[in-house]
RNA sequence: CGCGGGGUGGAGCAGUUCGGUAGCUCGUCGGGCUCAUAACCCGAAGGUCGCAGGUUCGAAUCCUGCCCCCGCAA
């Protein structure tokens, strides 16, 4: 079975790599072209194309996949992986792969179809999310359900924890999905009811309201770590917040530093208090909340928000 | 030429305006107190102040050039 493997993130890197690992032929990587980042606007492949690159396997980089269906038919590959590739396929590019197009999606589908699924499912609070594999069609993740696979929440993961876990599980999946799909037993059942729909996560989605709950705002800046931060600000500036967990305590106003140790910065919520233990000053890195005690950045009485 | 902040013992910072003995909160190590401790007390080690040049009797501080880190915006 030779394959083409379509991605771009971090999060699409070691489904590749077990793939590799249990042998499978993975004969092109699909990616989107290097992208300006950062201040200086540097052009920085993908983590997959780095990766793709090291090991040896073609990459190719398509500004609009859906104009190359003809070329990437030309592989004769049988199948193609997709994995947060983030350009939706024609159904053109989908006939070029006789085997069919299978998709590492990080949700359980069909909740959280979409851009955003690691971060709506720690944002919503969900008890449980998983990795699904389907097969799939010229929708937005509707596609058949080959199989999935469920990890619990415990209310402790951010967003780059949990894309690790996923990641990690999907490769797993994959594998087998594509096994029983060699074997001529795989089975494809079509999604169900409750299909969500998350969208790519906007930075004005991230400023800290600190008249809401402490547990919701904690699940705010789990679900934005490590990008693209939840934020609130201190003496007219911006911080940034790195990890934060709802905590016991009680204040006035909302926004107020109650406690500020070792053990973290405190501060008055809704409900409870967030129990802050990394955040980050315009110009800084990311500190532990005792290294922004020590350097007294941050004091009890300190306002977050500015009259918010 | 997008806007801006920063580089000072292991960490986070002050000191730079106006040049004159390297400071704070921690950490580390040693000792003490305690049933005990992440608590408290005493003591110690640890810094070419990002790099290079310049001005000066004297530069962390003033001038010039360079390197690196980061926030915002894209």
């Amino acid at each position: 079975m030779k394959i083409v493997y379509a991605g771009a993130p971090v999060f699409s890197v070691p489904p590749l790599e077990q793939l590799l690992a249990a042998g499978f032929c993975v004969c092109a990587v699909l990616t989107q072209p290097d992208r300006p980042v950062g201040r200086k606007a540097k052009l920085t492949p993908t983590p997959l194309k780095t990766f793709a690159e090291g090991a040896g396997i073609p990459v190719l980089c398509y500004e609009k996949v859906r104009a190359h269906a003809a070329e990437l038919a030309a592989l004769g590959a049988d199948v193609m992986v997709t994995c947060a590739y983030g350009q939706i396929l024609t159904q053109e590019v989908l006939d070029a792969f006789p085997g069919g197009v299978y998709n590492i999606h990080a949700s359980l589908l069909p909740r959280w179809r979409g851009a955003s699924p690691i971060q709506h499912a720690i944002l919503a609070g969900d008890a449980e999310t998983g990795v699904t594999v389907m097969k799939t069609d010229v929708g937005l993740d509707t596609g058949d359900i080959l199989l999935s696979r469920a990890v619990r929440l415990d209310g402790t993961e951010t967003a780059a924890t949990l894309s690790r876990t996923l990641s990690a599980l999907g490769g797993a999946c994959i594998c087998e999905a594509l096994a029983a799909v060699g074997a001529g037993r795989a089975t494809f059942t079509p999604q169900g009811e409750g299909a969500t729909l998350c969208k790519k996560i906007r930075k004005d989605a991230c400023a800290v309201d600190f008249t809401r709950p402490a547990a919701e705002l904690s699940r705010l800046v789990r679900a934005m770590a490590p990008e693209p931060l939840a934020f609130s600000s201190l003496r007219g500036t911006p911080v940034n917040f790195g990890y934060a967990l709802p905590a016991e305590g009680e204040g006035a106003p909302c926004g107020r530093v109650l406690r500020a140790d070792k053990t973290g910065i405190y501060i008055a919520a809704g409900e409870g208090a967030l129990r802050v233990t990394e955040l980050q000053f315009a110009g800084g890195k990311m500190l532990r909340a005792a290294d922004a005690v020590n350097g007294r950045k941050v004091a009890v009485g300190d306002l977050f928000g500015d009259g918010r």
